[in-house]
DNA sequence: ACACATTTGTCCGTATGTATC
DNA sequence: TGATACATACGGACAAATGTG
């Protein structure tokens, strides 16, 4: 069985597509638990062992299966949570990670400023580069779930307006500037919360939530954005997959 | 030139020990933002690209450096913050996670119970298997760092008692009972702190905290330890590298 | 704008080691 | 013990991105 995908219109390479193929039927059921093993998948795809290999690190990394040597390929169990789970090991973007809600954004902030030399340090660029400045209230299916406030380098994100920050940046970013996002800091802590922030988020005074400060870079490695988002963390929880090497 | 160390009279596989070797020149600052390329790492090490190209992915996973194809591999800066980071790409065990730290506990509860139906389900094990609770306060330099409840599975963790819980249970279960600790789940949330807690912290009455709860997983995929620990969030920020595939 | 060298990315093949069953 | 299945390590070839002149 041959079988290759195209996201998009965009040709994926070989591993990815196994990948993404392979985690679709782990999600379809199509697997009992357990996948075919490594000499299987090959036959199954008509690709070399270590395309194989690398297909399956992706989804090991990610979380959905684990390996045991001289047994097989394990699909994790999901964990029983009415929280929606935010799985750092993939997080890029809000709206891609969780495609099964609706996520709506209200902006609260929309301007332009040069860079002081604080914002300079963040960005790795020099002073008075003009950043954009987005503050955002991002609803999950109409419930206040978070509170944005990002910062965008103007000298690599040319334009951004109202009506784009008012939807997926991100998608905007990769699909119509056609800018390659590749790695991410993330920096996870606990705020407490302002009573305007309360108010946002719906949430008692005095509450405290999840802030996760991220670092944004594009393939060659230049810093795009930096946010700070405040999460409130009765809808949702983070996940992390470890594994040793 | 060729360097082959060993970790505590273990044997390691080479791709492992050319990334531990590269790590160690990147902490002492052997060079200068920038490792040197594939092609002259395979001649330092004398090995093959697949194996400098598996080290080299190691250090990736865990947000030491970067990759840009075309260009070259980068050492990621190190952020500026006052707090004790930890790095969820590779937390497994807290004492071998800090070790420019000194990790100390206070056992606040030990004692061993059969599992009830909930808890059976967590470890995925039968009802009435035996279960020892283990209560810290782990500090870090003499402060409160966290509190931390963790299970283990009795049945595969044979033996634990108040001397060895003082110390890293991680250390005794891999060193001396020769286990194979290979993967654990994160899930990271808030939790508002009862005044006990609090107390315990060194907080203020009311106060949050990030509460960890990890699946912990051997070889086999059997679950040896379940944990939720509340970390003074004052003191520490939670890291995540996140890469693109 | 173009050509070229450099450097990492993808993909293939083979052999042998180690853990599980 | 042997068979199965994943892990490590070697090799080569070509593609794609970057940097230089």
């Amino acid at each position: 069985m041959v079988l290759i995908q195209r996201d998009g219109g965009f040709k994926m390479v070989k591993y990815k597509e196994v990948a993404e193929d392979i985690q679709k039927r782990i999600y379809a059921n199509e697997f009992n638990g357990k996948l075919p093993t490594e000499q299987a998948l090959i036959e199954m795809y008509d690709v070399s062992r270590n395309t194989i290999r690398s297909a399956i690190n992706i989804l090991v990394k990610r979380g959905s299966i684990h390996k045991v040597q001289g047994s097989g390929l394990y699909i994790n169990r999901k964990t029983t949570d009415d929280k929606t789970i935010i799985n750092l090991s993939v997080k890029i973007g809000l709206t891609r990670l969780l495609p099964k809600s609706t996520i709506t954004s209200e902006v609260l902030d929309f301007h332009i400023f040069p860079a002081d030399a604080a914002m300079a340090q963040e960005f790795n660029c020099d002073p008075e580069t003009l950043i954009y400045r987005v503050k955002r209230l991002r609803m999950i299916d109409g419930k206040p779930l978070a509170i944005e406030n990002s910062y965008y380098n103007k000298d690599i994100v040319k334009y951004l307006d109202k009506n784009i920050v008012k939807n997926s940046i991100y998608s905007y970013i990769e699909n119509d500037l056609k800018m390659d996002i590749r790695f991410s800091d993330e920096y996870i802590s606990m705020k407490r919360l302002s009573d305007e922030e309360c108010h946002l988020l719906n949430l008692n005074q005095g509450s405290s939530c999840l802030m996760i400060k991220e670092i944004n870079f594009l393939r060659n490695s230049a810093i795009f954005n930096v946010s700070e988002t405040l999460y409130n963390s009765d809808h949702i929880a983070l996940y992390a997959p470890v594994q040793r090497d």
